[in-house]
Parts: structure tokens; C-alpha cells; sequence
DNA sequence: CTGTATCCATGATGATACTG
DNA sequence: CAGTATCATCATGGATACAG
């Protein structure tokens, strides 16, 4: 017999309401989405525009999924050419803090990864 | 980002920190990994034992990732028969509170969506 | 027990071409 | 301009078998 297994004190299950946000940030390119609407609403153009290496047809897929989770509204504009424009939701603007947060870690990894380089060099 | 290779060809770059984080977030199972080890030390059984779903070579494969990165350490334990130690590094702690914002809204959002599912009916 | 190697299924993404 | 359809590609996860 090997070690006996602990039981895991923490509390909270692996999954759910966490699993909801990742499922919508684990999209490569979501979090950026929602990151460049995060100050005025933006055109669909605007968004290729602002992240050259996307795909217009994972930009429309990650809008149509974060509009259908109610996190972004889409309005057709009446104008000529025809054109839309995207908007964080109020919902959707909850997750900027949290983005943000995520963020500054990332930024503190790096750092720290560098730092660890030069000790090394 | 002067990260070490990530191996992506396909996923390309989505720009900033974030990008850093949600790259180890990205995996299905790294947010529950770390979650897991935000108690105290676990094995690697142990970790199975909780999140039963997850493959051996998944879960190795995470671990490894999370360690390369210096947000969980490795510690091999002198037993019979031998056992491993897995811990959230100081740094990978620091991904606690930004892993819980996201949970919060992912509450929200599942909250906001049953109600409008409610609304409908 | 702690992993790793292999094979296979699935999903996400880029590129391109095309419609409204 | 906005958005979709199709195709090929690559990454990731599961299952199983196996190694230390």
C-alpha cells in the first residue's frame, strides 16, 4: 500500500462558474475582443483593424458567442455602407477587472522570468 | 514577450500579459489544477483522485507547464513506494484572487443568463 | 505510485472565396 | 463594409499500454 489518499480541503468543486468565464476567455483571441471594446463601441472593420492577425471569421464567431452570453450587444448601424458596431455590456464590463487582474500577473510572470534569466546569465 | 518557445503555430500572437496568463489558463484543466493546489500540497494521485476526468498525461503535462513557469513546484518524495509533491509557488498564489474574480463573474453571469432564460419563459 | 509514449478523435484557427 | 462557407492544418484531450 502506498500513501493514503488526503481528502482535498478545498471546499469549492473544480468547476462551474469558473469554467463559464474560461470557456468564453479560452477562445484565443476572446480576451482581446473584449479588451479592445473596452472603452467606446466599436465596428466590426475596427476590430480586424486593431488585431491584424485575426481571422474575420474567428472575430464573428467570438462576437456572436459573447453577444449570445449577453456580455456584448451588436447594433447595425443605417448608414451606407452598411456597418455595426459592438459594445461591452454591463455584464461584460465585469470582467475587465478581473482581465485586468489576470493581466498584471501575467506581467509580474514575466518579470519574474526575466529576472530568473539574468541570475542565470 | 520574452517567454520561453510557445510552441503554437497555430494559436498566434494575441498581444500583452494577458496573453501570458491565459496561455496557462488556456489548458482545460490548468485553473483546476491550481485551484486544487491552493490548499496545502498534493500528490499526484491525489490530484487525479479529485478531478477524476483528467488523464495522467494531461495532468503531467499541466504540471509541467505550470512548474516551467515557476507558478507550482515539484518535490520528490523519499518513500516506498516513491510519491510526488505538488505546491503552488508564491507566485502561482498570486494567481488566486485574479482566478477568483473571474469565478465571481462567471457566478454573475450564470445568475444574469438563468434570469433571462426566466424572463423568456 | 509516478509518470511517459502512442494512437486517435475533436475542436479551434487561418486562408480564401463568396454573399448581402 | 459586414459576414459566411469551405477546406486544410495544428493543438489538445482521452484512452491505453508501458516504464522507473
Amino acid at each position: 500500500m502506498g500513501l493514503p489518499v488526503r481528502k482535498s480541503k478545498v471546499a469549492p468543486p473544480p468547476t462551474c462558474p469558473l469554467s463559464e468565464v474560461l470557456g468564453l476567455l479560452r477562445g484565443a483571441w476572446a480576451p482581446n475582443v473584449i479588451w479592445q471594446l473596452s472603452g467606446e463601441a466599436r465596428r466590426f472593420g475596427e476590430l480586424r483593424h486593431d488585431m491584424p492577425k485575426i481571422s474575420a471569421r474567428v472575430l464573428s464567431a467570438r462576437l456572436r458567442e459573447l453577444e449570445s452570453r449577453g456580455l456584448v450587444t451588436r447594433r447595425v448601424l443605417n448608414t451606407s455602407p452598411p456597418s455595426a458596431e459592438y459594445a461591452l455590456t454591463p455584464l461584460g464590463r465585469e470582467l475587465l477587472p478581473a482581465i485586468d487582474a489576470l493581466a498584471n500577473v501575467g506581467r509580474k510572470l514575466i518579470e519574474e522570468w526575466e529576472a530568473s534569466q539574468r541570475e542565470v546569465a
